[in-house]
Parts: structure tokens; C-alpha cells; sequence
DNA sequence: ATCGATGCAAAGGTTTTGCACTGAC
DNA sequence: GTCAGTGCAAAACCTTTGCATCGAT
């Protein structure tokens, strides 16, 4: 299970596994087509119960295995929030990078993403990916802004 | 223990545990002692070892502890770099916000901080957090900037 | 003297591993 | 037919909880 990371997700994924001489099966493509249409972040469990669903033979060990072979070629980026648990989602490239923003409330725990990067917002991050390539030889493929703070729910009730 | 989340911390910590109507205890005085001579981010059970050898007496759920307080008083944030487990790190306020910037390599896993943000940078988080109060009434406090690539050594062995 | 803080042991929850079986190539 | 991929059960881990005891105030 050789990562080929860096060379970044095909654009037909699905078939493409085999693209990376990965095989092909029932369990990863309903994974991928699960992450596909997710509209939040998903911890393995939640990947596994919407699988169970369409092929209950699958098993919550595969679901990990996959996620850890998606993660490894750039597909899928894996997010821990400080729940105990750890999520994933979609790698979208933006700029050559792939970025993503979330908000974290320290009270009450929710988060949710706030993808509302402007072009300064990018090019800000573009620059800092050059500069830590120049720094350090180390080679941004993607980046997680994540703010911590307080939700407005809970700000009310102080 | 209700949090006070929001405060932030004071400047001198170790006898202000009381300000913050919390006892003064051997324990989190070490800890936190531990914390602010850590050239890195440590986990708990690090943090426990290097108290151990000041206090044998200590308790690895003690540390848990004592960590969940700093971290709901805004002293420590807590960070998850994808090892499964959690590290901890005294949060360093620059503008008004905690800002650190981590680099994790997702080939070997190896990660390190690189806290170099320029006046530009820290602009433009300022801009990001004040759109976030604007949209959303999320009152940022700090935020993680989290770049995932390869390391230098990492795209040597490719 | 009170009651918050502690340590131990046990529990809880997530993720990983071992192994025999299955199915993609 | 091979061997990568799978599922199950068990193991490994990290973190939290219950409870009796300790000690800061």
C-alpha cells in the first residue's frame, strides 16, 4: 500500500483506484460516492452507517482502511475538532491548494465550515505556502484554517 | 468549574489559578510550569512524564484535568496533528488572537511549528475574524493554521 | 471543617491488528 | 489462480468517570 501522495486526485476517481493500482471494489466506491455527497463533515461511524445502508455487508475496519488509503493520496483530508473523534472530507483543490476553514465553538463544541475565502484571503496563503517551501523544503498540498471561538448562542447565554 | 473562557489569561498564571476561584495546588502548578519550558507540543502523557519526575505523585488524570481547565480558561490550546492523540500548547496571544501555525507532513507524520506570521498575515486573519463576528456572531479567541504536505526529506525519497 | 482537587481502577469510545476468507485482476 | 482487499473479533490506545481520600482555604 504504497501512498502516492502528491500527485493529487484524478478526476474520476472512482475508476481511477485502479489508476493508482489500487483494486477496484464495492466497499471503496461507496465510500468515495459517500464522501462525494456529503454536506458535512463525517466521522468514520457516520461513513460507515450510510454504507451499511446501501451494502451491509461492508465492515467499520474497511471503512478506516479506505479512508486511510484516500487520505494518503490526497483525496480525502482528515479533521479532528477535539471531539475524541476524528472526520473527514473531500480534499477540494482551490489555487493549487486545497484549503479549508472551520469554526469551532469552545463552549458547546458545534463547528461548521465557513469556505468564504476572498482572492487576498488566497493569495495571503499562496504566499505563505512559497515561503515555507523557500523555509523549510517543506511542500504545502493542502491547509485547515481553523478558528477557535465562541458561537453566537453561546455568547448570549454568558 | 465553570469556564471562563473569554478572559484570557492573566499575566502571571501560576498564583492566579486562585484568581480565577480555582486552588492552588502542586499539581497544576507543575504542570503549568511544564507547559511554559515545553520547546514543543507535548501530549498528555509527556506532560505527565515530566511531572512524574518532579512529583511522583501525580495522576495521568489529573493532568487531563488540570489541561481541560487551562484550555476552557484560554491558557493552553489543545491540537490534533492525526496521531490520535491530543497535544497541548500554551496559547501565545499576538493581536488579540492566538495564532499558530503548524506544518504536518502526511507522509511521515512528522510535524513543527512555524509561527512566523508577517504584519500582512496577521491582517489579514484580522479581516477573516472580524467578517466571522459580522456573518456568523462567532467571536474568534484563536486560531490554528494548519498546512499538511510533504517534508523536505519526505520528496527526497520519492 | 468544608468541599474542591486528587489518584486509582474501571469504564468508554475510537482506531488498529491478526487471521482466514473472498473476489478483482 | 493469485494475492490484494475484506470482515470479524480481539486488542490497543487515549480519555473520561466513579469513588474514597486528601488537602487548600
Amino acid at each position: 500500500m504504497k501512498g502516492r501522495f502528491g500527485k493529487g486526485p484524478p478526476e474520476n476517481w472512482p475508476s481511477h483506484f485502479k489508476g493508482w493500482g489500487y483494486r477496484v471494489t464495492m466497499p471503496r466506491r461507496i465510500i468515495l460516492q459517500i464522501l462525494n455527497n456529503a454536506e458535512k463533515h463525517l466521522s468514520a461511524e457516520e461513513i460507515y452507517l450510510r454504507a451499511y445502508k446501501i451494502y451491509p455487508a461492508i465492515g467499520l475496519t474497511t471503512v478506516y482502511r479506505t479512508l486511510d488509503l484516500l487520505i494518503k493520496n490526497g483525496v480525502v483530508i482528515k479533521v479532528e475538532f477535539g471531539e475524541g473523534r476524528a472526520r473527514y472530507e473531500l480534499a477540494g483543490r482551490v489555487e493549487g491548494i486545497n484549503c479549508h476553514q472551520h469554526l469551532v465553538c469552545m463552549n458547546c463544541r458545534t463547528f461548521f465550515d465557513s469556505s468564504e475565502l476572498t482572492e487576498e484571503d488566497i493569495n495571503v496563503i499562496k504566499k505563505m505556502k512559497e515561503k515555507l517551501y523557500r523555509k523549510y523544503g517543506f511542500s504545502v498540498k493542502s491547509c485547515i484554517l481553523q478558528f477557535y471561538g465562541e458561537c453566537k448562542d453561546c455568547q448570549k447565554n454568558e
